[in-house]
DNA sequence: TTGGATGCAAAAGATTTGCATCGGC
DNA sequence: GCCGATGCAAATCTTTTGCATCCAA
């Protein structure tokens, strides 16, 4: 996974005349280390507790490269912060966020997907992409409430 | 409609035994005399342009009141921008963004929201709300290009 | 060699906050 | 008169950009 992730984002700089740095690679590697859902601040972060300094606006650019060529996902759960989540292989999904302790589960429904789909067409539109969040409280922190 | 608007507003403001404001009474003002989505900016020009100049913050801190008290709610459809919508006797209602000329459609699907529903309560949640907007290019657009 | 990449610091935006003053109730 | 509200400017916070320097190809 990761090794083919590295690959196919070598491919993608490769094809746009770009170049292979080693801090594309460090911020490639931690990225994709990790499953679940991170800032460019928390990648920023870990890279300097590894010891690969790295400048932040560097690891923005990078995180817009990542998702240009779709091996990152944007997602905004709340105000004012942009969330990253690795996209390799991985199919399309929504998210279910809990409102209390912050925890993600992601989810994917056929039926809501068509159903898009046709609502979309029946106003002309033709869509490109969705974003659905679903809030709520998760059974844990509704135990301890 | 705006009539009741103000009085549930008012209301509140007793409830929270807050202050009726000539710059509150405005912004709601204007807030619910348009129909669609203004950011807080938006907002603010419009007053200055009407001749009540009103100070950035507190067109801010009264639209929190707004959303507070069910009156306004937020929408996202690009980074750093949220936008307010009035939320009087409408009902809940999701969004088809045309990512071309900004334009948005609002529609409501019984099935995907019972689906929600049940997808939420398969994996523990209890759903306080959810946003959902599907991004495309609308009709007019797609002429054009 | 050369054009893209980097790092830093400054800039840009949106939103919030501190504080002195103002004004509902 | 009291306590919340306001306005302004300064502060925050995230993300972007300008620019001199650096480096992969």
């Amino acid at each position: 996974m990761t090794a083919k992730t590295r690959k196919s984002f070598i491919d993608y700089l490769k094809l746009k005349n770009l170049k292979n740095t080693s801090q594309r690679q460090a911020i490639v590697e931690i990225f994709c280390a990790g499953r679940g859902h991170v800032t460019a601040e928390d990648l920023h972060r870990k890279l300097s507790q590894g010891g690969r300094r790295v400048g932040a606006a560097t690891v923005y650019r990078t995180l817009k490269l990542l998702c240009e060529c779709g091996l990152a996902k944007e997602a905004r759960f709340k105000e004012g912060v942009t969330m990253f989540e690795p996209d390799v292989e991985k199919a399309h999904h929504d998210h279910l966020v809990c409102t209390t302790c912050g925890r993600t589960v992601e989810f994917y429904n056929d039926t809501i997907e068509k159903l898009q789909e046709t609502i979309a067409r029946r106003h002309g539109f033709t869509i490109t992409t969705h974003r659905m969040n679903l809030f709520g409280v998760c059974r844990d922190c509704r135990a301890k409430a």
